[in-house]
DNA sequence: TTCATAAATGTATTTATTACATTTATTTTC
DNA sequence: GAAAATAAATGTAATAAATACATTTATGAA
């Protein structure tokens, strides 16, 4: 750290926030259409700008906030993002955050007032700048997240049914499990809580719905346990 | 990104390098001893400035020729910190990249000069700033990042023994290892070449050389395969 | 009552991980 | 030159984890 004297060097520094969602079926992302230029009608990330009085994690809740009305969401830094000529306007270090919502219980916060529209991961759309690396480094960043933290919950309702989280394991590393194994493997872990309701929008016979036990969870990690899937 | 109009707030960008090395027993980390106020004659990671003209990982690279000699090292992105008083002179939002240098190899390379020291991981002088909380960031993600990808050996001389890498593997996790089901481990992947000569430092007998076969490992990892241990 | 649909469930096989002790090659010492 | 000392090299059995795979069950609709 400054080891050689002052430096006037200053640089402008952005936020910018793959934000995931998961609709029972695929991995999405939130992405807007931007309403200036460059870019002018470009699909985008949500971003904004690091102000003097907050910190990098402060910054992009508010910018989550700003764009989104979401608050109380899952959010965690990626990495930053320094290419030279990244930003073709000026000089820009942008920092990613990547953040989990559940989009059943938030759509209504959502307002359409911006413009934002959920894509699947798997079909997007061409993105400005380097958007498209910091969404590939975010994937990357998830599948590993989601192998060894519960985080995968915070993309479901706070009920779901086994075959949901199946699905969302599938969808967020882009292959199928074997159903008994995955109940098998979900169960030994000892952390979700059985509901008495079922849920019969897939089929006549309803499927059980389940809360994860987060309290448990703490518990359990403090003991040495690791959630591993 | 840019979703308001221009915004003029530009913000000191530094960078700092958490350098690890390996000295056969211990995992070691290179510090550096301010010479300037504040915190002058304080324990600090080796740091620099942004300059308009590169990029994140080019100002790395920089920095760290610039305080330590070193080329041609690994290194590797870790996060972004960003603390409002993380430094007390000045908004600063900090890059910290971590370094792997082989110390045997580059010893020479690296002059005094600079008041540069190396620590053993486990006994840390105090550091300045927030620099405690970027070194445990760094050694959680070595951890993770050598179990997954061959990248200790950037940590360990070009010939080293079986018992030279299990050694470092248990100075990056912490733990002992048993040395047969390592070298079983270790064996079953086929990525070392064993030289027909021994190291007779650490025993009468001496023990067996080996070199890490990269090309080995790029063609494998082509075909699927995964570096675990 | 039958049909259609997705939910729920178990076992055997293979693979990976762990635990654990003896023999071997060489140098040093007497 | 024999004995002692030292670390290197090596294998097997037990346990745990991952995988492959098919049938029965509950329910609503026809």
């Amino acid at each position: 750290m400054k080891i050689t004297e002052y430096n006037e060097t200053k640089i402008q520094v952005a936020l910018d926030c793959i934000i995931f969602g998961f609709d029972q079926e695929q991995l999405k992302l939130l992405l807007i259409k931007r309403d200036f230029e460059p870019e002018k009608g470009k699909w985008s990330l949500m971003g904004g700008f690091l102000k003097a009085k907050e910190s990098l994690d402060e910054a992009a809740v508010r910018v989550l906030h700003s764009l989104t009305g979401l608050s109380h969401v899952y959010m965690e830094q990626l990495s930053a993002f320094g290419g030279v000529n990244r930003d073709p306007v000026e000089r820009t270090v942008s920092i990613a955050y990547y953040a989990l919502i559940n989009i059943q219980e938030h759509n209504h916060e959502l307002s359409n007032d911006f413009g934002a529209k959920w894509f699947d991961v798997e079909d997007l759309p061409h993105l400005i700048f380097d958007h498209m690396d910091m969404v590939q480094e975010a994937i990357s960043r998830l599948r590993y997240k989601a192998s060894v933290k519960p985080v995968g919950f915070e993309l479901l309702p706070e009920k779901f049914t086994m075959r949901q989280l199946q699905k969302l394991y599938e969808a967020i590393h882009g292959r199928k499990i074997d159903k008994r194994n995955f109940v098998k493997k979900i169960n030994s872990m000892d952390l979700l809580i059985k509901q008495n309701e079922k849920d019969k929008n897939s089929s006549k016979k309803g499927s059980f719905l389940y809360k994860f036990d987060k309290t448990k969870y703490n518990r359990k990690s403090e003991n040495g346990f690791t959630f591993g899937i």
